[in-house]
DNA sequence: CTGAAAGCGCTTACAG
DNA sequence: CTGAAAGCGCTTACAG
């Protein structure tokens, strides 16, 4: 039981309190604190008690200032258009990154780049040493900041594939184009031809890949391309709506379409619904993500689900292992076609 | 222009590198960091200059080992169901809080403690120094670590009005039952007359000051307060569909209902379309908060808005204030009717 | 296995 | 206004 300081601050103990309480010098308590190595049994339980008894929590300042390390790491979001807060894959990922931190003892720091002026401040703040290492979230890929860090030599985890080639940076992604070919191979298993598709912004991985296994496995079908299906969308609720409305004037015989987020797809269903057109008897409409606007929508959708949890803890096990002097390492997970009332 | 150190972390320059460029002692270099007092401005000038040119950042794990402060305050979410993270408002909050503290210069540490064990080691972690305040956001207000950390003499803002009385404990909120008598006199301009409501869980203070603006309104307006009209929900989507569900059981001649939150009101549209009823023309509908959910609705929902922006703002002030000795502190913000397609 | 000692980078009285 | 010096709480070679 910790020592309960009702009211006011008290100063909390030191290393050399704890030395004191348990009879031996600082130098071995700091040797208990850090793996007891090279500490015999004894001190070790008598160091042990008297953490216990004073209630001792390491001073992590002083730690640093001698280690070098800053023990914390920072989860940046770089975002123009401060999009990224409202995405709800973002609160997945967030949360999944403060609990596998949370597990290794290790603060997570929160920092937004949305600025110009934001990003040089916090670049400052990060190559002073004030994190160890940063786990980054930016909607556009190919982002200048990740580039600077890896300059900085900051080691650097990132959310989704890097789109500059042979960028040599850490990155944990969902296999898009696997998980495109899995929604299209549905949606052919149905009896559909005429697939559309909304595709993310043609600056992301997610925009490029998704795109490409839609394209690969109509080929492998024997189905025609036909790029009046095919529209670009910019992960927005809006842009799908105004992706699905495109592509209903341009080819009215579309039967199924391939929508590539869910948020994205909520906005097609609406565009659909305005149109007249019953989803799925007329239109079978396939998301990508399984956010929460998956379920929300009506009908729910059927998507690709991108494994959240997995990527946020494989992103804080790379960082670790990269800060630990391993080398960068890139991780696709696979995704997994989840089936609703949309297809 | 700071240098650019390419590959691999170069030791960063400290206060002693910027004294030697200065050619002044490291006690002036470090008041002129502090504020600049008791320094000429020649000396000013030269440790500027050379400031510049070494490119030094204050390590601040040195001078919080000093001052005792850690320059960095927690955001601390403490949410048993998990459920907090998904609320659209969070998220205006988060980024709020985010912001307006990085316009302090001051990190924001994210910390979640969703069971006994997390909240256990954040608050020894706290206590501990290692932040300098806490903004806590959580749904049940009457948390027990909002007492503990009061005890502990942790400078402390609440999100929401707290439960408990007396507590003295700085908070900043929106004027709950002020909005709800806004929502509900708009209800009955419109004409109606059965207006049913669902509110939030009556252990939060958004769960029961609107349901008292609700009844105020109604009795101030001569209309009878009819308990089969009230349901209480628990500001989750299925929450808000249930209460409507069994609101057009108990009272089929409802021709209005006032929902707590926006996402209840969406769970409630969703109920009466199956029961169907047109919104607005057999049952207007009413929100509250102005999230994310209000617009995405079909219709979009007439709400309630809450000034999150100015919510964290006010949250970060206070807060800051009250670790510079200022005593604790409430402010109640105004809300505004936000008239939309569900009324 | 253990203690004494140096030192991490800063701030802050203390003299001047 | 300024410098020299002490000291914040820790870790880490260095002897033993």
């Amino acid at each position: 039981m910790t020592m309960s300081n009702t009211g006011g601050r008290r100063k909390p103990p030191t290393i050399h309190d704890v030395a004191r309480v348990a009879g031996v010098s600082r130098g071995t308590v700091s040797r208990v604190l850090n793996g007891g190595h090279y500490v015999s049994p004894a001190a070790q339980e008598a160091v042990n008690a008297a953490i216990r008894k004073t209630g001792y929590v390491v001073n992590r300042h002083a730690r640093s200032l001698i280690t070098g390390r800053s023990d914390s790491i920072g989860f940046l979001l770089t975002e123009p258009q401060e999009k990224l807060f409202e995405d709800p894959n973002f609160n997945v990922l967030l949360r999944g990154c403060t609990q596998a931190l949370a597990a290794h003892d290790i603060p997570l720091l929160l920092m937004v780049a949305g600025t110009e002026d934001e990003r040089r401040r916090i670049m400052r703040y990060i190559t002073a040493g004030h994190v160890d290492g940063v786990l980054l979230v930016s909607s556009h890929s190919g982002d200048p900041v990740a580039e600077q860090l890896r300059d900085a030599g900051v080691p650097l985890v990132q959310c989704g594939k890097p789109m500059g080639l042979g960028s040599k940076v850490s990155y944990v992604a969902a296999d898009d184009r696997d998980g495109a070919r899995d929604m299209v191979r549905h949606l052919l298993s149905l009896g559909r031809r005429r697939v559309g598709m909304v595709t993310g912004p043609l600056d992301t991985p997610g925009g490029v890949d998704r795109l490409a296994g839609y394209k690969e496995v109509l080929t492998e079908a024997g189905v025609e391309i036909d790029e009046r299906l095919i529209v670009s969308g910019d992960y927005s609720r809006a842009g799908g709506e105004a992706g699905a409305e495109r592509l209903l004037e341009r080819a009215p015989d579309m039967d199924a379409v391939f929508v590539a987020s869910d948020l994205m797809a909520q906005g097609a269903l609406t565009a659909l619904r305005r149109a007249g057109r019953r989803v799925p008897e007329d239109v079978a409409v396939g998301g990508f993500d399984d956010s929460a606007a998956a379920t929300e929508s009506v009908p729910a959708l059927t998507t690709i689900r991108q494994p959240y949890d997995r990527i946020s803890n494989e992103m804080v096990r790379v960082l670790l292992a990269q800060i630990g002097g391993e080398d960068p390492a890139a991780v696709i997970l696979p995704t997994e076609l989840v089936l609703r009332d949309s297809t």
